[in-house]
DNA sequence: TCGACACTCAAGCTTCTACTTGACTATCGG
DNA sequence: CCGATAGTCAAGTAGAAGCTTGAGTGTCGA
């Protein structure tokens, strides 16, 4: 998967927006029509539509059509990648951390060290 | 902090775009100025530092301008409420699976279940 | 002191987003 | 068969996003 940026993008993008949070929630707790989403929505049928478009494109919902209604369903696992990149995140920080640790506990007592504490990092 | 709605739309917002996420991952690595994050940007400097408003604007990165150089870090617990609803999402969608499954557990031997357990849909 | 550097600010431009309206097409229930 | 229901489609619009340019401002370093 060379650009799983664009997944990305999608994903943090259809999350951007809280009436697609809604949506989101709303399927969390099991399968729903196009209506049955739209209805705490202040909004027109057509604009819910557009936002499950959004919700298609990203991957976090999957819909199918029976007879008239569109039953749409949560795809949880189009939330890995974003959980991946947050943790990816924060491990590289605390990374850092403990080598900022590191570097202040081979300090010999020193009692003005400036601000800029930049250890540099090795090639 | 009563609508924190809006603190999720904006980290999400933030984090939807590529170049705010190569800052933050150049960040999580350690503090950095503007122009260094400016660097691997196909973009002017005046872009960077709007993108870099958005992303102090989500909390997710603070600065401080020192003489005439604005260093950024890391504000890494900005990614909590992120975190918090993707795993509520998540939990909220197992304890559904749950449900379905002590619903299925319940039913007595069916040879060929289908994907619904609502068999009312008569043709 | 002077020039280069590191931004900063405002304006303008183009593209995307989040809607709406209105007209239309399939079911479904009786 | 008929009308209500459930959704679909295309067009249009206001405002937000993501840039650029160009003209500053305030440091730093020699």
């Amino acid at each position: 998967m060379l650009n799983q940026g664009a997944t990305l993008d999608r994903v943090f993008q259809a999350l951007a927006d809280p009436s697609r949070r809604v949506m989101v929630e709303r399927l969390s707790h099991g399968p729903a029509s196009v209506s049955e989403l739209a209805r705490p929505l202040d909004m027109t049928l057509a604009g819910v539509v557009q936002h499950l478009q959004v919700l298609e494109a990203s991957g976090l919902v999957r819909t199918e059509k029976i007879g008239r209604v569109r039953t749409c369903r949560i795809e949880p696992d189009a939330l890995s990648p974003v959980e991946t990149w947050i943790s990816d995140r924060r491990s590289t920080w605390e990374r850092g951390l403990d080598r900022l640790g590191d570097f202040l506990a081979d300090q010999p007592d020193q009692p003005d060290q400036p601000d800029q504490p930049d250890p540099n990092q090795g090639a």
